[in-house]
DNA sequence: CCGCATCCGGGGCGATACTG
DNA sequence: CAGTATCGCCCCGGATGCGG
């Protein structure tokens, strides 16, 4: 990118990761960790492939991503952020929370959605309910992946992948999923709009959206 | 700007804020509060005045700023935050945050100056050595304007305008004057190179750069 | 002078095709 | 699978004009 010229924390740090692109490439590292070209392009719907090529070049070059040859069997390679480019997650959570109340409105039309996504919203809008319960863990099973979300001591996390006892499984329309979540949906409803709901109901209203004047 | 088109709130929030300059302008607003436009052209050195009328007028219709007649007397249009666009401040900070250690190289050739812009460094990285002592202010008079620096309870903090009292006055060029506080010059090297600085050297020491593996 | 609008050249970006 | 290559278009940068 072409230097802001300004001798400027914000303004340098613009210059490193203001691209377009830029930021949602370090998102999918954050969200996926290593990853191969491919995965990449999957969680970047988009995206045109010589961009992703240029942009994995220019952060590498500027030491916040790192290219590791994977293993002999699998002779791919792989992408992974630096220690430098990991001390980007509060710039996303701070974007990321503050683009929270843009997905309230349902997805444009056209949008695309990955499950992994849905970290932001859970994490920083939802809050855990009952703080002091025992943990609680939802499965979220969507096209492209599964992820859990987890209540425990008052906050909401999520992580890719399965738990290891979910107290409730749903499966279904992502976007039926977060509406769900944020109590945008009744369970009845979403149901009846074609949601898989299996386990205990409780789990769900655990987590209520965080109440803010947003 | 062109939507992502992704159901994330990252994508989101930068459809709204991803444009280039559009941080810039947020920063600059953050710093100084209402500003005329010809206050956000001084304070953005590089911009061509009608992206940043471009950018005005996006930003508005998205509700992070707001327009503002100035009373009668003055005839002039203002410029502000609306309470959505105060709430981008962590994401300033977070990037202003990542972005310091570039700052230490110093400035690059032809980069611009606002002395505004030591906000973020002094805030994120300084931090105050004795935080059991009495409050300390190092005022800076630098050719575009003053600001003051205040060390108090462990924390740095900054703020545009002249100091109650000032336990120092620093007076010269910005670089020096960051190298200076930043530790990177020695006072007396400073001195040499046409800083002047008058008051209580301790206000100095006072403030230490943070101990961080960046 | 302040707050833009207009015009124009260059390059970043988007979409698709192609390749080792 | 992991990219290059190519080609339009539109965003951006820089200069200038202009009404209030």
């Amino acid at each position: 990118m072409r230097s802001y010229g300004q001798y400027c924390s914000v303004a340098k740090a613009l210059d490193v990761v203001g691209d377009r692109w830029t930021l949602l490439i370090v998102r999918e590292l954050l969200l996926q960790g290593r990853c191969r070209y491919t995965d990449l392009r999957n969680g970047l719907p988009g995206i045109a492939t010589n961009l992703l090529a240029d942009r994995l070049r220019d952060l590498e070059r500027a030491g916040v991503i790192e290219r590791e040859d994977a293993p002999p069997p699998i002779a791919t390679t792989l992408f992974r952020l630096s220690d430098r480019g990991e001390r980007l997650r509060p710039v996303l959570d701070a974007l990321g929370h503050w683009g929270v109340p843009y997905m309230a409105a349902g997805p444009a039309a056209g949008d695309e959605f990955r499950s992994q996504w849905l970290a932001w919203p859970a994490s920083t809008f939802l809050v855990d309910g009952s703080p002091d319960g025992p943990p609680v863990a939802i499965e979220l099973r969507t096209p492209d992946g599964d992820i859990v979300v987890e209540a425990a001591a008052g906050v909401v996390r999520t992580h890719p992948g399965r738990a290891q006892s979910a107290d409730a499984v749903i499966e279904g329309d992502p976007h039926l999923i977060l509406a769900l979540l944020s109590g945008n949906l009744e369970l009845d409803a979403a149901r009846g709009a074609g949601l898989r709901f299996e386990g205990d109901a409780a789990a769900l209203t655990r987590m209520q959206p965080r109440v803010t004047a947003s």
